[in-house]
DNA sequence: GCGACAG
DNA sequence: ATCTTGTCGC
C-alpha cells in the first residue's frame, strides 16, 4: 500500500522532537468513517532482544468478528536509533512501515502497541504511524508514558480519564475485571469512544488485546527461534 | 537538582 | 523490551 514520506528517519532527538511537534497539527482525532461494521482490524507488534538493535516486526490482520487471523506478515530489520522514553516511533516506526509497503490494501484500522496522543509532544507511535500511513490508528499501552488518571471501577469496561496538561489525552481503561488497567489513545483518525469500543471487543480472555498478543506472540517466536 | 520514563 | 516459577484467585 501506499506510505507517506513525510520526513527522514535518521534524525537526531532535536530534530526528533521537532517533527513531532509539527506532526501532531496534522492529526485527525476524531471517527470520519462508521466503525460499528469494519470487517477486520489489524495490529503490529515489535520485538527485540535486550542490548540489541535487532527488530522482530509483525503485523496481523483479524476477523473482526471471531478474531481469528486473516493474515500476518512479518520482518526482520535492524536499527540505529536506541529507546528513548518519547521517541519509540523513530525505532520501531521504519519496521512497521517496511511491512505495510508490502500489503496491498489498507486495514480499516490498526492497533498499536504504545501511546496515540498520550505522549509529552501529542504524538506517540499509533499517531505516528496514522499519518504515514494514512488509516486509523489506535494507541493502546499496557503503561503510562504522560498523563495522570484515578483508577476506574473494576468491571471490565469501566474506564477514566488521562490528563496531561489539563488536557483529556486518552483513557484508563478496564479491559478484563479486576486487572489493571490498558492505557487507551487516539492515534489518527479515530475518536477515543470508537478506540475503547475497539479494544474492548477484542478483549475476551486477556488483559490484552487478541490482535496485539497474537502479534506479540508472533514477534517473540520469530525471535526466539520457535516455528511451531 | 530530583524523579519519571510507551517499548 | 527482556530475564524468570510457582502460585493465588476467579
Amino acid at each position: 500500500m501506499e506510505i507517506k514520506q513525510l520526513h527522514s528517519w535518521k534524525v537526531s532527538t532535536a530534530e526528533a522532537s521537532k517533527i513531532q511537534i509539527d506532526l501532531r497539527k496534522k492529526l485527525i482525532l476524531h471517527s470520519e468513517s462508521d466503525f460499528s461494521t469494519i470487517q477486520t482490524i489489524a495490529a503490529t507488534d515489535v520485538s527485540c532482544n535486550k542490548f540489541e538493535n535487532i527488530l522482530y516486526t509483525a503485523v496481523v490482520l483479524v476477523r473482526f468478528s471471531d478474531l481469528q487471523i486473516i493474515n500476518a506478515l512479518t520482518k526482520i530489520s535492524s536499527t540505529t536509533f536506541p529507546y528513548l522514553p518519547g521517541f519509540l516511533s523513530f525505532r520501531e516506526a521504519p519496521a512497521v512501515l517496511d511491512i505495510f509497503k508490502e500489503l496491498s490494501d489498507p486495514p480499516e484500522v490498526l492497533m498499536c502497541d504504545g501511546q496515540g496522543i498520550a505522549h509529552p509532544r501529542g504524538l506517540g507511535l499509533a499517531s505516528h504511524l496514522g499519518l504515514f500511513l494514512n488509516i486509523p490508528t489506535i494507541g493502546c499501552a499496557k503503561s503510562v508514558l504522560v498523563g495522570k488518571y484515578t483508577n476506574p471501577a473494576l468491571l471490565k469496561g469501566s474506564h477514566s480519564p488521562m490528563i496531561y496538561q489539563g488536557q483529556m489525552v486518552g483513557a484508563a481503561l478496564r479491559s478484563r475485571s479486576n486487572v489493571k488497567p490498558v492505557f487507551v489513545s487516539c492515534g489518527h483518525k479515530i475518536g477515543l469512544q470508537d478506540s475503547i469500543q475497539l479494544v474492548l471487543h477484542t478483549c475476551n480472555r486477556y488483559r490484552i488485546p487478541e490482535p496485539l498478543r497474537m502479534a506479540h506472540q508472533l514477534v517473540n517466536k520469530m525471535r526466539t527461534g520457535n516455528h511451531k
